[in-house]
RNA sequence: GCCCGGAUGGCGGAACUGGUAGACGCAAGGGACUUAAAAUCCCUCGGCAGUAAUGCUGUGCCGGUUCGAUUCCGGCUCCGGGCACCA
């Protein structure tokens, strides 16, 4: 038998006996408990870093750990396959996306099994396949029907070099995801998920995931972002309109002095006098040609119009010049807003500029406000003055009182807001799921029906980089006729948003064969919802709330039961080096490829786990690896060592054990215990492979001449192999196996430690004197409290530092410390 | 500005409910083996003083609670992340 670690070799061999034997393939069985686990899908961009492996390990220890539990671990794997890259690609290498894609994909599924990752590859989908993409067009007409997807023109996000539309969600800092460029905005006419109909939903139930990270819950929240607050109406003088505004400070409405609407406002021309005409149309022109980004940025320079017109606060009665300001925008709240500026920054500013009147109506406690000398708005609350019944208040008491006042009045009333906007979804590229519209000139925007989708993506297509999507120029496919009246009509080119796709695909992957519809509702929910999900922070308003948006709707659709997809989260940390994020550009990227040659998957594995929590940031370490790759040796150079020792042994008699003998089992139950806790609780993988290290430097020593070693150790190495098997699976199913079982790990239980052996006859108690520690002794663990304190009163150190002290008390915590306190 | 995290040796990190700070690993130094190197094995390894035993000190800073604080409370500093002209 070969006696050095050869990675490669073993490797090699298990993976391939895993592809023969699919241990991991599992099927619906409601006798066995399920664990549905997943990990986000990548995007096929051609071979897979750090991140990947991180990712895939800390799920895979996961997999390999819940099934030797005896769970039915559900552990599929699949391609987020549509999207730009692929696009851009082929326009580089005149080449097909499709095939670029398909390419890269067969690669990194070989990179993929060579990691040695217990994935049920029987599941494997692809989103750029028909098979996926027909359901989801099919989910988008059913969505259609029920006035969940729409179409509207609006100014959108709009990335010059992706040549695309981008969700809100999108943008980054101004800029775009994928590729940093700076997004504008730009009218076009474009579909939408009305994700807005569960914001609150999608809000009730953040408070509801205890298996989430706060911090991205509260992102989430941020997001969708719900504020409370009324509707009023201001009617226009001398004529019978009136301007709805939305606000959350009801309360200071008595201090509204003026009125400030978005230019975008549908009123604003016609509010508009003759003799302001001019100055008007020219700031709105001015306002359009301002980029949205720059417009909405806190440092821009307030700035507005006077329409000429004036609208009646409906409480003072006080007649409000009415503005237009570019700092209100059309699509948060009504687009216009009651402009109160002693207590509201932006009024503030705006009111100092065009010298427009203050007035204080709400005072901080203890002070007194003059609207001359204020340098800024009051924001905080306080109590209400000039404001008729209600002056003596205080705000949060206005508020209600207030908002009830105007609903009687039949003023206004109680309503929410939210920040969360639909979610667009047309992008104008080429390599997406092809929204399945017709455009007829008799009936308008017509649905594919169902007999004719899928609506295929054509192939015959040239990418030349210019002029926006092939599609668009593609005459075969835009002619055709209207499924309604069959005259000539345009297919829709737009393509959706590759977000779109990586919302459901964890339902299909539960059903990933089902041939008449997108879902088959009882496989799913057998194994829904994901009971443990991995992934980067970087989707917390991404794809983790299109996926819960998703899950909803296909629930209130009937294709499923759960309301929400992922029970569990874990946001795993970057992979970083020398300081910084691996990237190309910065030249620290560790490719895997060569990691895999050098040291084998089973040190890359290790290494990933090892050096750092999950949630943490990974620091790479060449060195590091070296340390994981030199424990990996020791495990192999000591199982073959005592192999010997242990090969003809009779039956553990745990009684009759020797105290050297007691404390090697100690040992290894010990770290029988602290493994399955670290795993179990906490998915503290670096202290549960210490704790592992730390058995095998008690399992080095010298081999012990006892009757009953040969037993213990052949104990304590089937059990350090089992607890290092969902790490290092290829090394332990080789050792495991050399070591004479016939049933491979990958079909082993988990071990259980025995209560019994880490049991100790002796304890140690440390002894401090005032909290200092002073002396340490060892005692038979039954020792009582008074015989322990007693000992420590007459412990020689400890009496050097009681000298010429009184005892004032004495502490004592079972098994751990006592604390003799003295003055 | 608001909301979340975080700060522990030369480095990555450990200490789970307040109870021995620094597990495990890396790096470094010394030694063994070797003609030599690599590999491997052994020893040392927070700081200061001391040959040593040992003592003092030490978990970003200041203060508090406690017999006892890396852990709890109050106030700061710095770093990372999210949101932000959202009415």
């Amino acid at each position: 038998m070969d006696q050095k670690y050869n990675p490669l070799d073993i490797e090699q061999k298990w993976q391939h006996h895993w592809e023969e034997a699919k241990p991991f393939t599992v099927t619906e069985d409601p006798d066995q408990k399920k664990y549905y686990l997943l990990e986000m899908f990548p995007y096929p961009s051609g071979r897979i870093h750090m991140g990947h492996v991180r990712n895939y390990s800390i799920g895979d220890v996961i997999g390999r750990f819940k099934r030797m539990r005896g769970f039915n671990v559900l552990h599929p794997m699949g391609w987020d396959a549509f999207g730009m890259p692929a696009e851009n690609a082929a326009i580089q290498n005149k080449s097909h996306p499709a095939k670029w894609t398909y390419e890269n994909i067969d690669y990194m599924r070989g990179q993929l099994k060579k990691m040695g990752f217990s994935y049920d590859w029987n599941r494997e989908l692809a989103t750029c396949n028909v098979d996926y993409y027909r359901w989801e067009q099919k989910l988008f007409l059913q969505m259609f029907e029920k006035g969940l997807a729409y179409k509207k023109t609006s100014f959108v996000n709009w990335c010059p070099k992706c040549e695309t539309v981008l969700a809100n969600e999108q943008v980054e800092d101004g800029c775009c995801w994928r590729c940093d460029s700076e997004v504008k905005q730009k009218e076009l006419d474009q579909w939408f998920f009305r994700i807005t109909d569960y914001a609150d939903e999608l809000l009730e139930w953040t408070n509801r995931l205890p298996g989430w990270p706060e911090r991205v819950l509260v992102m989430q929240r941020n997001w969708i972002g719900k504020s409370f607050g009324c509707e009023i109406d201001f009617p226009v003088e001398g004529t019978s309109e009136a301007i709805k505004v939305f606000t959350t400070r009801q309360d200071t409405v008595y201090g509204a002095t003026f009125m400030s609407l978005a230019p975008e406002h549908p009123l604003a021309l016609a509010l508009t006098v003759t003799e302001n005409k001019d100055a008007v149309d020219a700031f709105i022109d001015r306002v359009k040609k301002t980029d949205r980004i720059k417009r909405t940025a806190e440092d821009f320079e307030k700035e507005g119009v006077f329409t000429g017109s004036y609208c009646i606060n409906p409480l003072t009665k006080a007649r409000m010049p009415i503005f237009l300001a570019n700092f209100v925008l059309m699509e948060y709240g009504t687009g216009a807003v009651m402009a109160v500026p002693t207590h509201d920054q932006r009024d503030f500013e705006f009111a100092k500029k065009y010298e427009l009147p203050l007035k204080v109506v709400i005072q901080p406690v203890g002070e007194t406000l003059d609207p001359a000398a204020m340098g800024e708005a009051f924001t905080d609350a306080g109590i209400l003055v000039n404001s008729a019944i209600f002056d003596g208040m205080r705000s949060d008491a206005a508020k209600e009182a207030i908002a009830d006042f105007l609903e009687k009045e039949g003023i206004g009333k109680k309503t929410v807001n939210f920040r969360l906007r639909d979610w667009g979804i047309s992008r104008q590229r080429y390599w997406g799921n092809p929204i399945p519209i017709v455009y007829c000139d008799t009936c308008g925007v017509v649905p594919v029906p169902d007999q004719d989708l899928p609506v295929q993506l054509p192939m015959d297509v040239e990418f030349t980089g210019e002029g926006g999507s092939p599609l668009a120029k593609l005459d075969s496919f835009i002619s055709c006729t209207c499924p309604r009246c069959n005259q000539p009509a345009r297919r829709e080119t737009d393509t959706m948003d590759t977000f779109v796709q990586s919302s459901w695909y964890f339902l299909r992957y539960c059903c990933p064969d089902a041939q008449d519809t997108p879902l088959d509702r009882k496989r799913v929910d057998y194994w829904m919802s994901v009971d443990q999900y991995i992934g980067g922070i970087e989707h917390a308003v991404l794809h983790l709330l299109y996926a819960r948006f998703f899950t909803k709707v296909l629930r209130d659709l009937g294709y499923i039961s759960c309301d929400e997809p992922f029970t569990n989260l874990l946001t795993q940390g970057m992979v970083i080096k020398d300081g910084a994020k691996m990237s190309k550009s910065k030249g620290n990227v560790v490719d895997p490829n060569a990691l895999i040659e050098r040291y084998g998957a089973d040190t890359a594995r290790l290494f990933s786990l090892f050096a750092a929590p999950p949630e943490k940031d990974l620091d790479w370490s060449d060195q590091g690896v070296d340390g994981s790759f030199r424990f990996l040796n020791r495990l192999w150079k000591l199982v073959h060592e005592r192999m010997e020792v242990f090969s003809n042994t009779r039956v553990l008699k745990v009684s009759e054990l020797t105290p050297e003998e007691r404390l090697l089992r100690f040992a290894v139950h010990k770290a029988i215990k602290k493994v399955t806790e670290d795993i179990e609780d906490r998915f503290h993988f670096n202290t549960a492979i210490a704790a592992v290290m730390e058995l095998l430097n008690v399992l080095q020593g010298p081999e012990l001449k006892s009757p009953q070693y040969g037993a213990v150790m052949r104990e304590a190495l089937d059990s350090m192999v089992l607890l290092l098997a969902p790490f290092v699976p290829h090394i332990t199913e080789e050792l495991w196996q050399r070591m004479g079982h016939n049933v491979p790990l990958s079909k082993t239980p988990w071990p259980e430690y025995d209560r019994d052996a880490i049991v100790a006859d002796e304890m140690l108690v440390v002894v401090q004197v005032n909290g200092k520690l002073r002396s340490k002794m060892t005692v038979p663990v039954d020792t009582d409290e008074e015989t322990v304190k007693s000992a420590a009163l007459a412990d020689d150190k400890v009496l050097s530092f009681m000298e010429g002290k009184q005892v004032r008390k004495v502490i004592y915590v079972p098994g751990k410390l006592v604390n003799i306190v003295v003055a």
